[in-house]
DNA sequence: ATTGCTATTATGTCTGCACATATTCCAAAG
DNA sequence: CTTTGGAATATGTGCAGACATAATAGCAAT
């Protein structure tokens, strides 16, 4: 019994066998590192992996609880449009439908918090093997953007970003609703269909960066192991 | 500059402003650890946190590198739904719709990839304040029941499970479809609305425990921060 | 030119120790 | 009885050193 692996793997198996009830405290750190002849180090590995798995609850001198309602915690991988497509072992394609410095919407500068004035406008429908993939309406602040503008028709505004605004924080959510008029006509599909939407919101430290809504093409699935 | 989490602050900014672009290898451990007078352990947990943030990639010998394309990594809860409803603010309520054996068609036998017989189909309604929020569409083996059986109209298999089946693995996918007759009648919308299906397979070490099929009510969103 | 072995090297992990920090608990003071 | 102020304690984080492991790169033999 050595390495955190096998401490995780043994304590996982106490929970699940109920020696451990959900909600009770389990035993201090230096206490199992004792009994399983290792150092505390090496439980401590073990225990904050599966506190980061919100199987366990840790807390400073209160002690370490097995989650009473455990809130499982999935891990989502979100590439760039071009190297999913390409996974999937098809030809990536981009069309760049619109390309313009307009006054965002209210639903968009609510989203983004701050008015920045007129703000880049980029419509890109994404394509898989000649087919509609992904519909993509972004919304960029022209402040963080070199002079003259990249050529978006070129590389996809969604790529561009990555490479060269790396690393900024922000959030996302996805939902389900029906294609309206030009999402249908864009993704071939009819009008009204479920489409599956990504909506995202990218903030620099002083200033927001994008704001981007991606319609999927019907069929879409995110998935994940737990 | 101490701390590991000062290191990793100082290297995603040196990512951000480029002097370690974008593909390129940067110094190992060692180098990095006497630069910042700090022991090599710490540059590690700050690396590798990095590196599960998608943000670097590490391979023994080969160094480490500044992901070309990075794939953010976003890390979603998945809460029971009672306290999902609850965190709302709402009242939780819960109809069982149907509870019986029978033998399970054939694309969930497809995903749990394995036939056990005859299973126990459970469809259950979550209410938010009275109105649907949730189809639950699920098939469980009953080899993982107790006798007699719990009495799901008084907790959703949802939550039993958690309670009493934890910490399963599994896989979980995402999708947008249209709502059929049935779940648009129990959710009360429009037939063919757009809906936010989640689907879950869980596994024990040796046999499937369920398929699970949630659909939710128009308007559900699903969010994170990145 | 190709294949196969070996030395090198960067990361992964462990140990044993130490101190920092948060939080609970209890006791003393008001 | 309530409040306040330690003291105790469990986890968080740090350090230095060591060995393990994987993968590359170079050299040698075919």
């Amino acid at each position: 019994m050595a390495g955190w692996e096998a401490i995780r793997t043994e304590v996982l198996a106490r929970i699940r066998s109920r020696a451990w009830p959900l909600g009770t405290l389990i035993p201090p750190e230096a206490a199992l590192a004792q009994e399983f002849g290792v150092a505390r180090a090496t439980v401590n590995r073990a225990l904050s992996e599966l506190a980061r798995a919100g199987v366990l609850e840790r807390k400073r001198k209160a002690g370490t609880r097995v989650a009473a309602l455990p809130v499982r915690k999935a891990t989502l991988d979100i590439p760039v449009i071009r190297a999913e497509v390409e996974a999937r072992g098809e030809v990536y394609g981009l069309r760049l439908l619109l390309c313009e410095l307009a006054q965002p919407p209210v639903p968009v500068l609510a989203r983004l918090g701050q008015d920045v004035g007129e703000m880049l406008h980029i419509e890109t429908l994404h394509l898989a093997s000649g087919r509609g993939f992904v519909l993509e309406d972004r919304w960029l602040n022209p402040a963080i953007l070199p002079t003259p503008l990249p050529d978006f028709a070129a590389i996809s505004a969604n790529e561009w970003l990555v490479a060269h605004i790396s690393y900024a924080s922000g959030d996302i959510s996805f939902s389900a609703e029906a294609a309206n008029d030009a999402a249908a006509a864009a993704l071939g599909v009819a009008q009204g269909s479920a489409v599956f939407v990504t909506e995202r919101c990218t903030w620099a430290p002083d200033a927001p960066i994008t704001w981007v809504r991606l319609i999927h093409a019907p069929g879409y699935r995110l998935s994940t192991v737990l």
